[in-house]
DNA sequence: TCAAAGGTTGACACTTGTGTGAAGGAAAGT
DNA sequence: ACTTTCCTTCACACAAGTGTCAACCTTTGA
């Protein structure tokens, strides 16, 4: 598919998806007038991309993580660079310190609403 | 304490944490002479705003709910603003899909380093 | 008492990363 | 032909964070 309908299926603007491309997150094909043509599993990689970004995750991380993910697009179990290993298993320690994290503060906010929700003014 | 300690203490510079009062996250007192005063639970609070920064919060928001997160310098129960709850609650439910993203996307680097664990080459 | 050393303050500017806007041109659809 | 979509490229916007500098405060020690 081209840039505005994978941009209309995803939320994505088209801007965007260019400068993803340009961090080296997606790489569509090319027909041959120079347009990008996406694979259809490439959707579901763009919601992927935006939910790490929206979590907090730099490009380049989730560049490096992507690969991994299970997709329908990849194989994913090639070979397995020794230091690549080392940067997920970092990378996934620091991604359970921001759940953590979360966690703790979500619930603190679920807390501080049922406290006024049972008394609407103290 | 003055912000020498505080950064000491936090692992956090002090020229952000100037940046941070700047930004509205903190408000230390002022002993006579301009310097900034810090009490001692403020400590933790750094920690907490290093936190959700980490986890991909923008300043505007953590200024917004920082004061309902339960800390032993706020009572933090006081008038709860009609339009303050919206913005928690839509918060909250940010946060939930940070959760969820991060964990399962945690889960599928977990899943692929497993994986690779397992046959080392393949 | 005086001076050197080091922490603090405010201010201006700069860097990096994510995201947009717009110009100029080529291709596709009608 | 005319409009829409797409291309590249340059530039800009905004947030987080950092560098640096002159001036001021405090401590320490001669």
């Amino acid at each position: 598919m081209r840039i505005g309908e994978l941009a209309g299926r995803t939320n994505v603007p088209p801007r965007l998806l260019r400068y993803y491309e340009e961090q080296g997150l997606l790489a569509p094909d090319r027909a041959v007038n120079g347009y990008r043509d996406y694979a259809e599993c490439l959707v579901n990689r763009v919601v992927q991309i935006r939910g790490l970004l929206d979590a907090g995750l730099p490009t380049k991380i989730i560049k490096q993580i992507l690969p991994c993910l299970d997709n329908p697009c990849t194989i994913h179990v090639s070979d397995a660079a020794p230091e690549l290993i080392a940067i997920l298993e970092e990378e996934r320690e620091r991604m359970d310190s921001r759940i953590r994290c979360l966690t703790r503060n979500r619930d603190a906010i679920g807390a501080y609403l049922d406290t006024i929700r049972d008394r609407p003014s103290s």
